[in-house]
DNA sequence: GTAAGAATCATACGATTGTCCAAATTGTTG
DNA sequence: CAACAATTTGGACAATCGTATGATTCTTAC
């Protein structure tokens, strides 16, 4: 089968995958994913149809990274304060990135959800934040927070971080970032306290 | 004098303004612009050497718009809480437009920290949020806080209306904003209380 | 070894982009 | 009215955009 074939359509939606993270969706031409391949633009439309099959793909694709990843977090961290405190520490792995170009879920979400695109691109990006909201959730139900609750306070915790994240990246601050990251953690701790007292 | 001449370049700058909060910066044209206004595009020309300039007018314009609502808020309002909680609630008064577009600060702001544009814009643009810094800074120094943590404390309260934004408009999620925006009354309320007692 | 199909390549299309300019129009002043 | 500057206009520019296609190379099965 296609051994080479997946490799190259694998390429460009990596290569894609960081384009739209640095430059935007919008302002990532089909020349600069094919820079950054080295593959002809005319390869592209081999694997995608369109422009917005690419993002279809590199969304699909940073769904299956962070399904990845939370499940390697739920194996490592048997608590889930620990995996929720490591959740909120995550910003503080990537601090370069982070100043520089800001969320790459936040940002791209935001971008699409101006009126420029189908709505395809909006519901489509919108799955990853309902990835990251149901499994903070899960993780502070299985503290003992009672499921309505819980989803609140997911939406709570995305609303904080990426509040965080974007002025970081405005301001190009690392110092606010460590400190704020510190103060989600800290209220993170304190409520989840304050709401399984209750 | 160009009584028609500053009328034709307001003009210009209104649409550029509500486009670039709609559609985005670079997905907004000068034939956009141009349907929006009527003028013909090569009369944009005349007003600003480049696309960028536009955007600086409109920064511009923003930050004289919010300076005049700022000033218009402390005279209304003798009492800098009063007055913060009132800067709280804006995203309130605007629901439907933050829905669907979001943030007109937090969005540009974002698209422009993206490595496609100069470094001028990104600048310029900070310092609508430079402005919102400082003011939320002063009241809270006006109320007794000291001025280094009034500047940690305003940088917060800039991140936690950015993110409640930000997800109500990922989500469209009207509710959410309502409830999330008391949360950060409440947190700025008890806040306050216990920065002062202190 | 050769036919079939998958994969890759170079090139070109029409549309749109931001930019620019040389006339045409308007408004002001002597 | 004439002269001059300020403003407006519509069209043209090179470049780039996303898209598309036909030919070429590679892989694989019989």
């Amino acid at each position: 089968m296609g051994t080479k074939g997946t490799t190259n359509r694998q390429r460009i939606v990596e290569a894609a995958d960081r384009l739209f993270y640095v430059r935007g969706y919008n302002q990532t031409s089909f020349s600069d994913i094919s820079d950054a391949t080295g593959l002809p633009r005319g390869n592209f439309y081999y694997y995608f149809k369109t422009k917005e099959d690419i993002l279809d793909a590199v969304v699909e694709s940073r769904i299956d990274g962070f399904v990845q990843i939370l499940h390697a977090c739920s194996q490592s961290l048997a608590d889930p304060r620990a995996r929720l405190l490591a959740f909120v520490r995550v910003p503080l792995q990537n601090v370069d990135q982070v100043l520089q170009y800001g969320c790459p879920i936040g940002s791209l979400s935001t971008e699409l959800s101006k009126s420029s695109a189908q709505d395809g691109a909006r519901v489509h990006m919108t799955a990853v934040f309902n990835l990251l909201r149901q499994w903070s959730a899960t993780q502070m139900v299985a503290i003992g927070i009672a499921e309505q609750r819980a989803d609140q306070l997911a939406m709570d915790l995305l609303a904080r971080m990426q509040g965080v994240v974007l002025i970081a990246n405005i301001y190009m601050d690392a110092e606010f970032l460590q400190r704020a990251c510190r103060d989600v953690e800290s209220w993170l701790v304190n409520l989840i306290d304050h709401e399984v007292a209750a």
